[in-house]
DNA sequence: AATTCTTACAACCGCTTTCGG
DNA sequence: ACCGAAAGCGGTTGTAAGAAT
């Protein structure tokens, strides 16, 4: 079947966006939704594809998105999840209120691959601390920053109510709580084969797990989602496995006591 | 002070999935 | 059931800013 193209390259604008454009976008938004990203730019006036408006919008410029350094928990957070479900950045996002999945795919690419390999090198040291983050660059959208906007550095316990006896005691100084604890039950799988599960599983434990949201586990609260808590109820079934996994982990770490 | 290297992040590309006719 | 359009997603790249030399 003929794809479409992705957009039509011609006249269209590239690159980083203004904070004109921004501003435009934002505007539009608000004022006619985004029903359809296509139309969207011609009817704002822009000179961009409706794919690098969506993406902007979701990225960057929408209302609820927290900017600011990631913290420690929602950085556990990120790290447990990655080896529960993969690359799967959206899933992840979802369980991390304002941030996007770019974000957190940038962040793991970034430190968070880097500081789990170097710490599986040097295994049992503390992996080296890196050096401090920039502040976050918010070139054009901090001059979108509203007062609704969130402060940059939200208290670290906001963003993620995970406590952090949970999200900690699971795991070790490397974040690789769910693969340790897997293999210490006798699992024979390598660290890189630990863990591969393919969709075919996600889908079909999807399926049966109709309705388990509500097993008496506080899922939406593992991670503090308040966003989760009215999206579709696949964040739900797959909230109920996380937190299933999550507290998997719980159980073989205090088994090794 | 100038240059080079490294890091962080915004944005793009292309594939897959979903939806409507 | 089929097809095409649109949206969504993950991988990758480009580049600005900071650090190191």
């Amino acid at each position: 079947m003929g794809r479409a193209p992705c957009c039509e390259k011609m006249g269209l604008k590239r690159g980083p966006w203004t904070a004109e454009e921004d501003m435009t976008l934002v505007a539009h938004i608000e004022q006619h939704g985004h029903s359809n990203w296509r139309a969207l730019p011609k009817q704002a006036g822009l000179l961009r594809c409706g794919k690098s408006c969506r993406l902007r919008w979701i990225n960057y410029l929408r209302p609820d998105i927290k900017r600011g350094n990631f913290t420690c928990e929602e950085e556990e957070a990120i790290i447990q999840l990655h080896a529960m479900i993969g690359n799967r950045w959206s899933t992840i996002a979802a369980r991390l209120p304002g941030r996007t999945d770019n974000e957190i795919k940038n962040v793991w690419h970034t430190h968070l691959k880097k500081r789990l390999e170097s710490s599986s090198k040097t295994s049992g040291q503390a992996a080296p601390k890196l050096k401090a983050k920039k502040p976050a660059v918010a070139a054009t959208a901090s001059a979108l920053e509203g007062p609704t906007s969130e402060p940059a550095s939200s208290s670290p316990g906001q963003s993620l109510s995970m406590s952090p006896e949970q999200s900690l005691s699971t795991s070790s100084a490397t974040g690789y709580s769910m693969a340790s604890s897997l293999e210490n039950t006798g699992s024979s799988s390598s660290e890189s084969e630990e863990f591969q599960i393919d969709d075919s599983f996600w889908s079909e434990t999807l399926a049966m797990s109709v309705d388990s949201s509500g097993s008496g586990m506080e899922t939406g609260d593992t991670f503090g989602v308040d966003s989760a808590s009215t999206s579709s109820s696949s964040n739900d079934e797959m909230d109920f496995w996380v937190t299933l996994f999550m507290q998997a982990s719980d159980i073989e770490s205090l088994s090794q006591i």
